[in-house]
DNA sequence: GTGCCGTTCTGACATTTGTCATGGGGAGTG
DNA sequence: CACTCCCCATGACAAATGTCAGAACGGCAC
């Protein structure tokens, strides 16, 4: 479809703290004659940087960076470049995180198990326009629904993932102890856990936190 | 210093349930001119049939993968073939799992942050009977230090993991609930947590679950 | 404007949990 | 052989948590 030699390359920036996957995937995507690697980054600030300095046509992001994640990133670079299109790539794909991505505008979403010939291909196909997301991952994302949660019910939530009794919760919530332990029971219940910390786990398992 | 041509290849397995980064990661150590990838693998059963089949020098295995992870591979691996050393690479380095690895006879132990350049140095290392492993992991693990918990704690802490109220560990393990409780109490203490579920997390940052 | 929903609180109650004291049995060490 | 440590259990008490009813306020929709 596309030849290689008649139009100039995409432009690429690859962004992952892992840097034997980043030089490996560089090295891989540099086979492709219509691809070139002009920029790679190991933090999510870092590839907004980069961005803004080599501005590429794509930017291939893994979701879990230290500093800025896929998505944060992604959402500043709507703001920033507009012409540049995101992609994001990892390894644990929660289904909510598939959501939070396409709002931020991201045109692509796969995870680490296709092969390089597979990305670069989709490369391909972000870069002229189009979208695309994994198969997989997005029945996943329908089947898991949207959260059942109120905004409240989630944040308290999110207080008590790290295990936390409620009068802590209550304080860094700035509310009644009362009132944490109603929105944590109806946010069991809506969730049909046996206790709160089970409705972490399964939040954290659907990506509704 | 090992001359490429004076003698053979070493042969290398290679075990990563993702894809893109298995590739990727078999293109670059190709390009060393003394290693040689002769299988691959995208979980720990796969791996170790792999290596049954095809007897690598070293092998080459991510921690997390579906099936059974790198360090439960490596048991298998040192009954089968002792001659095959083992090397981990890893993108979550917890304390706990390097000590877990070094008891199971692992003779390498990096973080996927290291360059394939670094990765191909570590690999020769190892296969010439040397240990490797990664210094900042080495220290975390130091200072982290051996697990306060007895067995049965340990045990208990585990099934307490997914958030299940007492009386479904006691059935799940088999004993009392009193004594359940007891456990649990024990665990937090000793881990100075406020809770059993902050505990579990407390113990899974230190990788002692 | 009436009704629905989310937020916030209070108070009361049942259940779950954490803690402690205490006891017996087995394994290992001095 | 006494000592210590881990395993397993029981019972009792205190504290934390889960559940429910009720009630006030603001926003949004019809």
């Amino acid at each position: 479809m596309t030849s290689a030699a008649s139009r100039p390359p995409v432009r690429l920036l690859l962004a992952d703290d892992e840097h034997l996957i980043r030089g490996a995937l560089a090295a891989l995507l540099a086979l492709e004659d219509d691809l070139v690697v002009v920029a790679e980054a190991a933090t999510g600030p870092e590839a907004l940087a980069m961005a803004r300095a080599h501005m590429p046509d794509v930017a291939v992001l893994d979701l879990q960076m230290p500093g800025a994640d896929g998505v944060r990133v992604a959402t500043s670079l709507r703001a920033d470049l507009p012409g540049c299109k995101v992609l994001i790539v990892t390894s644990h794909g929660r289904p909510g995180h598939l959501k939070r991505a396409l709002e931020a505008g991201v045109r692509g979403f796969v995870p680490k198990t296709v092969s390089a010939q597979r990305l670069a291909e989709i490369i391909r196909t972000v870069h002229a326009g189009n979208r695309y997301v994994d198969p997989e991952l997005a029945a996943d994302a329908i089947s898991a629904g949207d959260s059942p949660l109120t905004e409240r019910e989630t944040e308290i939530l999110e207080y008590a993932a790290d295990g936390s009794p409620v009068a802590e919760i209550a304080e860094r919530a700035a509310l009644s102890q009362g009132t944490v332990r109603n929105y944590l029971s109806s946010a069991v219940s809506k969730l049909g856990a046996e206790n709160r910390h089970a409705a972490v786990r399964l939040a954290r398992e659907r990506g509704w936190v």
